[in-house]
RNA sequence: GGCCCCAUCGUCUAUCGGUUAGGACAUCAGGUUUUCAUCCUGGUAAGCGCGGUUCGAUUCCGCGUGGGGUCACCA
């Protein structure tokens, strides 16, 4: 069987990891069987469409390297793909189910739903429509439409039926009927809601495989009433688990933190790092190696694998994950990717001597600034560092000596090697403990207890900066 | 609250009736290192409770408990 996936966002925002991670999956899916990914657009609701959000959806994939077969910007015989486009083929389904007697036409307004839910709620009832204009008489019907009264088409659910269906990831899951509200199909502005419009496409665009979150597991009936209602074959359903919080309570939410796939580029994250942690999470290869490429994920991924339970976003693996990516990165690929996050006052000229002593110590892009900052800007030490493992009069005399052998090296000898042999020459010399020296020197030439090599380290802060940090710390003690 | 889903170390997972319950992250200890990081070695740490079924249950079934989802002219 062709296996065709797709990914439905709504543009009224920036996507949520999770809708990232579901799309990984549907690609994946269809890759991995030689089928197609479609993207599609959700645009029904107006009200809540951001203006730019149909290109923030396309960017974002890019981004990530997640490409579609058909969609926005590439077509496909199944289009359009934007759901605004394709008002006249929900009309006419909608229609067809009320000549069908399968819907029909309410008028209800919004103040009556309203009073109808609170009064059920305050009875304790399920909240649910009351099918009050199910039983209009076609005169009535035809008299309110024509004096262009607001109306919506409702679809006519059968009364205690069971509904089942097969789940790919948990199996069995059956609903009965009468939980099931008489849904909008069709909105008073002749836009479908989400339930008519994924039905319509999913059926239209021949969609085989449905891999969405399981948030939709309980309007999955609504959607299977309204397969059968038309008469059309079931796709298969795969319902993903939600991610939680880090801290485990509840669906992951942006009041708890970053939630969007874009945020985790803007603090340093790797794209493949990212779909790499989202392989893992809720999922594990046979073999349980956790670090693949894209390609090997194609290779071995199978919904029926995925884990039945939501589970938590675990930044604490994300970032050893991303830690891995970014050590895989040769220094050139480095460069490239972390010019956006160095801080305005970087020596860019040093770049490419600063990078390769903090490579394997970034777990995030954005780490640069933290790890570097003692290179280019003003230092505090802390005195009491300073003088924790060695008495004033000994540190004292061992700055005034580095102070006068580093000054001692002339300038175009200024290296790596020269440094480090002066300073080990002067601390042998002196019988100076290596741990209490080397960390005063530290202390006094950066002010971090966790710095690249000593000698790396003062090469790279430069002679001159150098000997006015040495000169300030001995003024300190 | 109704309905639906779920339940192994702190976290993500392996186990498909019989295992010293394995791995990864995190954590702790040690080694390498002048610090940090990397790398290497080792440790702590788990099958929610109660009933069944069975010679035997983490594994199958029921109930309870706990967690999650969902109840719109939003998706």
């Amino acid at each position: 069987m062709k296996v065709r996936t797709r990914m439905a966002p709504s543009p009224t925002g920036e996507m949520h990891v999770g809708s990232l991670s579901i799309s990984l999956k549907n690609y994946a899916f269809a890759k991995r069987h030689g089928g197609q990914f479609i993207l599609r657009i959700e645009d029904t609701d107006k009200t809540r469409e951001i203006e730019n959000g149909v290109e923030l959806i396309q960017d974002i994939l890019k981004k990530y390297g997640i490409t579609w077969d058909e969609g926005p910007g590439v077509g496909g015989d199944h289009g359009p793909y934007i759901q605004s486009q394709r008002l006249d083929m929900y009309k006419k389904y909608a229609e067809q189910l009320v000549s069908e007697k399968k819907a029909y036409y309410c008028f209800c307004t919004t103040e009556r739903l309203e009073k109808l839910r609170d009064s059920q709620r305050e009875q304790k009832i399920p909240p649910k429509y009351d099918s009050h204009c199910k039983s209009l008489s076609a005169d009535e019907i035809k008299q309110r439409i024509e004096s262009n009264e607001p109306h919506v088409i409702r679809l006519a659910v059968p009364q205690n039926r069971e509904i089942t269906f097969t789940d790919l990831i948990r199996g069995d899951i059956s609903f009965n009927s009468s939980t099931v509200d008489d849904q909008v199909l069709l909105k008073s502005d002749g836009y479908p809601t989400y339930h008519m419009a994924v039905v319509v496409d999913d059926h239209l665009m021949d969609i085989t495989h449905i891999m969405r979150g399981e948030e939709w597991i309980s309007s999955t009936p609504k959607h299977i009433l309204l397969y059968q209602a038309f008469g059309w074959e079931l796709p298969q359903f795969a319902h993903i688990p939600v991610y939680l919080n880090p801290d485990g309570q509840g669906k992951m939410s942006k009041r708890k933190g970053h939630v969007s796939a874009q945020s985790f580029l803007d603090r340093g994250y790797l794209p493949e790092a990212m779909l790499n942690f989202f392989m893992i999470l809720g999922w594990a290869r046979e073999d349980e190696i956790e670090i693949m490429t894209l390609d090997e994920y194609v290779k071995a991924f199978d919904p029926k694998d995925v884990s039945q339970k939501s589970v938590v976003f675990d930044i604490k693996k994300l970032n050893w994950i991303n830690g891995v990516y970014i050590r895989k990165l040769t220094v050139e690929q480095l460069l490239e990717k972390i010019t956006p996050f160095l801080p305005n006052d970087f020596p860019t000229q040093k770049l490419s001597i600063i990078l390769p002593l903090i490579h394997e110590r970034l777990e995030t892009l954005a780490d640069i600034e933290q790890l570097t900052s003692f290179f280019y800007r003003d230092i505090s030490v802390d005195t009491q560092l300073l003088l924790k493992k060695s008495s004033v009069t000994e540190v004292k005399q061992q700055l005034e000596a580095t102070l006068s052998v580093l000054q001692a090296i002339e300038p175009k000898n200024w290296n790596v090697a020269t440094i480090e042999i002066a300073v080990r020459e002067l601390a042998e010399k002196n019988n100076w403990k290596p741990g209490q020296y080397f960390m005063m020197l530290r202390l006094a030439a950066t002010g971090s207890k966790a710095t690249p090599p000593l000698f790396d380290t003062l090469y790279v802060v430069g002679k001159e900066l150098m000997l006015q940090r040495l000169a300030a710390a001995l003024k300190l003690i």
